[in-house]
RNA sequence: GGGCCAGUAGCUCAACGGAUAGAGCAACGGCCUUCUAAGCCGUAGGUUGGGGGUUCGAGUCCCUCCUGGCUCGCCA
């Protein structure tokens, strides 16, 4: 057997011999090979893997693809013959104009079903990368309103990236910046004393023009009333009470709501403490001493221009009181600090809208000493929601928004994650209320989640049977495996590391929800066009055994994939018309 | 006006610079006495916004134009 020790990505598998085949064959070529590439064909009959490397080795030796190819195929069929314990080809092509094709052996298929049984749930896990640190930071949403569309999207994104990353080895942290010290806290306490004389009959209430409007905001002042019995004069004397009876109970409910949606953080980062510990003003001293900053017009300007933004920066206002940038620069600066160094790597996911302060962070990075490219910012698109088929106006001062909580009670908390991961973050994104509410049987994430629930029946039936389901596949088992839609689910499970791996690198977990889609198509095909004839409970042990070691397999990558996602994976389903039943 | 992102099937979107551009919805026609029909099969649908360029090869990279979204504060 190829062996397989703890993750294994079939790309790099590959890629080493490909690149082994290469030295072997032309020892003497020094020339960069960067341009050499492991592909995935599209059509079955291009193979399993491919390579272009004769075509790069061609330009660089001057010489005709199929030359080079032809020798490099030479020496990796020699190496596919020295491979200890089994092949790992059954077949290498040429392919014109300058590719090589491989086909997968057996040998190897049967690897890939024997790593799965041994790794089980953490199948496609990976430890290398352990130790390399990443704080990521989503979500951070104003503790001044419920949290809408646009943070649930965020949040789920956030959450499968940190996910993703925790199963390939990284050090991960999740953290939530509360903006507590800003104008905007400021002015929801003066919006809630206003409700307060409001109840208390002592006047209308009298929204300031930047105050929130928000059903919310009177619901805080009559909490605050009958937990604290304030009234609208000891309000306005103790505004700082307000405040944090304001927060507290925001914040309680935006947790309530990432908690509905299954959005976890280990820190929730306070604003105000930057300002408490003294860490701002730190940071404007130690510019100041750089001769990073210069005052004009009573202002106090951080030096930008010919870094990486376009403009100076104004860091501390006329009136004397700090900015929300100057804030933001004292917060990054502890993200890379904290902990002795732990994070090499700094995540923030950001409203689109906000891609212009980009540029201007990274250049705040590079000031702070340290290197821009490791301040990465994932920009997520609003969500636009559309009801009778018209887009919504959300505006969270006038209170005029559809929540979060109130989407995840209409169409349910897995097709709302699985509707946030469907497409990539910087692209926009319909929110249909209409559609998903009317016809949520027709979600995606039910054809996803029906076919693990067929497994599940499969492996249900087989125990009604009395037969004992296998802990791993033997040899001899795997011979019962030889439909060529038994052998494409196999090597499609085997791409999970890689896209694992990939998702890791690339951010962008919407691949995630393709490789699902394409899985259980795959499944869904082969139990449909097999159910009268070859069914996985089988007559023939062999086949039988086989067959139930693949559907087993596939169950485990399944979960794996569900669990990254944070979408539940039903043992079973009712069909349509069931729904009297129980 | 400057900057960023996008423009791919009727709609929503995929496609590390690779081979004949793919799914899902919607449309049309089929498949349930058998391991769940929330499924499967078939048909139709395209000059990848337009035009140049780079190379063995471009939806992908460069230039330009058109269109849309966002953004250009001593707001946060």
């Amino acid at each position: 057997m190829v062996c397989f020790r703890k993750v294994f990505m079939i790309r790099n598998y590959y890629k080493k011999k490909i690149l082994q085949a290469v030295q072997e064959t032309f020892p003497d070529i020094l020339s960069d090979l960067s341009g050499i590439d492991i592909l995935k064909p599209r059509k079955p009959e291009w193979g399993d893997i491919s390579t272009n490397a004769p075509m790069i080795i061609a330009k660089v030796l001057k010489k005709r693809p199929d030359e080079t190819a032809s020798l490099l195929i030479k020496t990796l069929n020699d190496i596919n013959h020295r491979t200890s314990g089994g092949h790992f080809a059954s077949r290498i092509e040429f392919a014109a104009p300058g590719f090589i094709n491989i086909f997968f052996s057996r040998e190897f298929m049967f690897g890939i079903l024997n790593s799965i049984f041994e790794s089980g749930y953490r199948f496609g896990y990976s430890d290398e990368k352990k130790g390399e640190g990443y704080l990521v930071e989503y979500v951070s949403a104003n503790p001044t309103g419920p949290l809408h569309i646009g943070h649930g999207r965020g949040a789920v994104l956030g959450d499968v990236i940190c996910r993703v990353l925790k199963c390939c080895g990284y050090d991960v942290l999740r953290e939530f910046y509360v903006n507590d010290a800003g104008a905007q806290v400021k002015n929801l306490v003066l919006s809630v004393i206003e409700r307060i004389k409001e109840i208390e009959g002592k006047g209308e209430a009298n929204i300031p023009e930047d105050g929130y409007k928000g059903e919310y905001v009177r619901e805080i002042a009559q909490r605050l009333i009958l937990e604290t019995k304030i009234g609208y004069e000891s309000a306005l004397e103790n505004q700082a009470v307000v405040r944090e009876f304001a927060v507290n109970y925001m914040l309680d409910r935006i947790k309530s709501t990432l908690g509905t949606l299954g959005v976890e953080f280990d820190n929730f980062f306070s604003e105000s403490i930057l300002f408490d510990r003294g860490m701002v003003e730190r940071c404007i001293r130690e510019f100041e001493s750089e001769s990073k900053v210069f005052e004009k017009d009573g202002a106090l300007f951080l030096r930008m221009e010919n870094n990486d933004d376009d403009k100076d920066r104004v860091l501390r206002k006329s009136n004397g009181y700090y900015t929300y940038f100057a804030s933001d620069i004292a917060y990054h600066r502890d993200k890379f600090e904290r902990e002795n160094g732990r994070f090499q790597k700094i995540i923030d996911i950001w409203g689109s809208d906000h891609h212009g302060y980009i540029p201007r962070m990274k250049g705040a990075v590079r000031l702070l000493g340290y290197n821009p490219e490791n301040f990465i910012v994932i920009l997520v698109q609003m969500v636009r929601v559309l009801k009778d088929g018209k887009p919504v106006k959300m505006s969270k001062r006038e209170g005029d928004f559809i929540t979060l909580d109130e989407i995840m009670q209409d169409v349910g908390r897995d097709a709302t994650r699985y509707t946030f991961l469907m497409r990539k973050g910087d692209a926009q994104l319909d929110f249909d209320i209409d559609i998903l509410k009317s016809q949520s049987l027709n979600n995606p994430v039910y054809y996803a989640q029906y076919g693990y629930a067929r497994i599940c029946s499969i492996l249900r039936k087989a125990a009604e049977a009395g037969i004992g389901l296998p802990a791993g596949i033997s040899k001899e088992d795997f011979d019962g495996l030889v439909l060529s839609e038994e052998l494409d689910i196999i090597k499609k499970m085997g791409e999970f590391p890689d896209l694992l791996d990939n998702i890791s690198k690339s951010l962008e977990p919407h691949l995630l929800v393709y490789y699902i889609q394409e899985l259980q198509a795959m499944f869904h095909q082969y139990y449909t066009k097999y159910k009268k004839t070859e069914k996985v409970l089988s007559d023939d042990p062999v086949k039988l055994n086989g067959r139930l070691a693949l559907i087993i397999a596939l169950k485990t990558v399944l979960k794996n994939a569900f669990d990254l996602m944070g979408v539940d994976a039903p043992e079973r389903m009712s069909m349509k018309g069931d729904e009297d039943e129980e």
